[in-house]
DNA sequence: CCGCTGAAAATGTACGCACATTTAAGCTAG
DNA sequence: CTAGCTTAAATGTGCGTACATTTTCAGCGG
């Protein structure tokens, strides 16, 4: 094993560093067979044991890895079940654990101002946007109607994506890398329009949830969404405890209406 | 200072019950103005500093207390916030923020039994429900109906509560001394029917939230509820960044319709 | 009386050691 | 070849030490 070096000058504390580091290998999908046990990280880092289970306490606090009395630690499974992405996420997961397939009609995806919106993005009312309007369907049923605004100056590569499969966060990572780390979100129960009914193919008496969201990335406003999202067959579902606060959690999803 | 004792027979790790007897302490008020030093610790429970810490490390990682360099830790203020009831008390506590006044008009309080609701609260389906309807104002106006089963044996001395003014979890903690700790709910967008928007007095085009829940105690089902929630004034609002996950806010309520 | 300085005190970091307890692996006997 | 035992290895607990860094406070001088 490499001996790995870790800044003695006192900029950072040692466990400190040492935990960074392991997050970042542990990410990178190094550990995932076997993670290093104590004293080999002591031997590695060349500090002592102390450090290394100070460093190593925090990454159990982050439910990162699981340790247990003589047997080595390993990888927590599912390693980082972070919520990412509020009430959406959620429902679209539920319909991937349902085994129905999603894709998307791509209804609008160009560059057009909209001074509410911009507002909305802490931008001058004259900004250009980026505009992207979808109808996700889980299956062959149609299942929400979703809008999204984003600053033209940064989503402008995305013009010539292909939405009707990838998700927005996708390109938005792997093509401009921007990851959405905050963020604040508005459900609202509603009847829809007739209109709004007839492109999601509603039954009449159906309601909806209407969701309004701002994304932020490193403090700074990424998208305002609104999402229009049947309530006929999808469900939001949560867990709360204590310990884990306010968790939303995959929904059943009732295959027929 | 008087010498406290811990059980060195190998019980419990010493931390553990240095953490315990700490936060008993502190609950009881007794570190309001002063917590005390991690020496005067060492001396008071004849452990060392490390053990000490350990301690410490653990209160502080529960939010009890905080700690600076070259200064005592203190009791922290607001200790605990914890988001203890999901979108329910969100919703609730929106009103609450609003400047509304609450109260709730109880058209049920008795004892029955009711076979799908036992068997959602683990029971058998002959035992006894205390059963509460109640309509809930949020000013003059209706804003959610609400239904709960509870175990009779468990909650049959609320059976001459008066639940026009106070919460069914007061009651529950105060005269019953169970907290809930723990519990699931389905949020559902749905349109009322007729009979309900009569006794919510819902304009005829408002859709409403459906929400089931169930609450747990220590592992134990406690309560099933449902609740209908009027949609045309009342949002459930939430915020979520990689730190804090997913926590219901308190929405902005629209006083008029 | 105010402000500055320096000492004392408190927590943070880091090292070391020893032993307990549990798991995992290897080895032996049947 | 398997079952059971023994041994090695790994983590958990607990103690000690030393020094760094920061805050607090007393004392001193203006």
């Amino acid at each position: 094993m490499i001996q790995r070096r870790l800044d003695r000058t006192g900029g950072q504390p040692l466990w400190k560093q040492l935990q960074q580091d392991l997050v970042r290998r542990l990410r990178s999908g190094e550990f995932d067979d076997t993670f290093p046990g104590e004293l080999a990280l002591v031997e590695d880092y060349q500090v002592s044991r102390h450090t290394v289970r100070q460093a190593l306490g925090k990454l159990r606090a982050d439910g990162l890895i699981v340790a247990e009395r003589g047997r080595q630690p390993r990888v927590a499974t599912t390693p980082e079940i972070r919520q990412p992405m509020g009430a959406l996420y959620s429902l679209f997961s539920s319909v991937e654990a349902s085994g129905l397939t999603q894709h998307s009609i791509v209804r609008a995806l160009d560059i057009r101002a909209d001074g509410v919106i911009a507002s909305r993005l802490d931008l001058e009312a004259s900004s250009p946007l980026l505009y992207l309007e979808r109808l996700r369907f889980a299956g062959d049923e149609p299942l929400a109607l979703d809008r999204v605004w984003l600053p033209a100056s940064l989503a402008e590569p995305l013009l010539d994506a292909d939405f009707t499969h990838t998700s927005l966060y996708n390109e938005l990572a792997t093509r401009i890398g921007v990851r959405l780390d905050h963020g604040r979100e508005d459900i609202r129960a509603v009847v829809p329009t007739p209109a709004e009914r007839a492109v999601l193919r509603c039954p009449p008496e159906a309601a909806a949830f209407s969701i309004n969201r701002q994304g932020t990335s490193q403090s700074r406003p990424v998208e305002w969404r609104h999402t229009l999202v049947r309530g006929d067959r999808f469900a939001l579902s949560a867990e709360f405890s204590e310990n884990l606060g306010y968790r939303l959690t995959p929904a059943a999803v009732q295959h027929q209406a």
